[in-house]
DNA sequence: TTCATAATTGTTATAATATAACGTATTTTG
DNA sequence: CAAAATACGTTATATTATAACAATTATGAA
């Protein structure tokens, strides 16, 4: 399982997202054409946040013809669609599902210094929202739940 | 206590915030000047969250130079700094502080029909976001939590 | 009070994020 | 292959937010 803050070959998580990211397009009949891949594998570059319009940049870096905006917030929104990524509302920026396919209403840690974001499945969370919500006799479609702060690395850096 | 989804006169509740603010911020030091109490009012208009622009727009109603944009941010900044506002990442928009003064990192109710948001504190929700940091090594800093979905009357209101 | 300082607000310009609308190309399906 | 659906290109613009500097107003010390 992803752990952002563990030292790692990061080449394998991008390659374990695009291969999950293939074969669950496959499944869907969903269409993860080369640009979309490419948007997800530069989501993936890294385990910290990355905007729209850094995406777009990366892009225009490789090819030729320099993407416009509503190419790369179609593939984005595509991607999010399908649960391989995420939006921080917080940030305005996207970040790689780490468990994509299974159903999870997830917890973000958005470390401030490194911007590193480590996602969370926290069964005492959604537990919780989902007895706040009932108190109210609210419904839940979704849940953004962003938490930003400091990482254990950088928290560590701190007192070395 | 304040609750949106009751009918209620909801002069009250505007009249009640200022009120409030009117002290909290007497109390600290801080200049809730004519120019930030008007803001805080129309952000109190309803309890569905408003955007910065909205606030500019009913501005310009009332005013006869047309304010501009810096000067509604600014006031919302003041007025979140001072914990009587809050700004709801995922809308854009910002709602009145239901409960100023207390320490507390809330969760909020968002109906997407009627736009009506609900500010709740939820001591196990904060249990739990807190449990979760903490199995990470993560220091929370400040805490975003948004629920999107129906609210209780738009609920009924399917049913009916 | 009066001046000096700080805080607030005004003003202009622009940055950053996101989408509408429509045209073209590609893929899929019958 | 032709028709339909899907994806992508392109232009323009909407929406949200801030930088930078000028003018004004409030505050506090002498």
């Amino acid at each position: 399982m992803t752990n952002a803050y563990h030292p790692h070959n990061h080449k394998h998580c991008i390659e374990e997202a695009l291969q999950e990211a293939r074969s669950l397009c496959k499944d869907k009949g969903a269409r993860l054409t080369p640009l979309r891949e490419k948007v997800l594998e530069l989501v993936w570059q890294s385990h910290s946040p990355i905007g729209a319009y850094d995406v777009l940049a990366e892009l225009g870096r490789l090819e030729e013809r320099a993407a416009q905006p509503p190419t790369v917030y179609r593939a984005l929104d595509f991607l999010m669609e399908h649960g391989l990524i995420h939006r921080l509302s917080s940030l305005n920026a996207f970040i790689g599902c780490s468990h994509p396919g299974e159903q999870h209403n997830s917890c973000f840690l958005i470390c401030e210094k490194c911007r590193v974001t480590q996602e969370i499945e926290h069964l005492g969370i959604e537990a919780s929202l989902k007895d706040c919500a009932q108190s109210q006799g609210f419904q839940i479609k979704d849940s953004s739940v962003e938490l930003s702060g400091l990482c254990p690395n950088c928290l560590g850096a701190d007192t070395e």
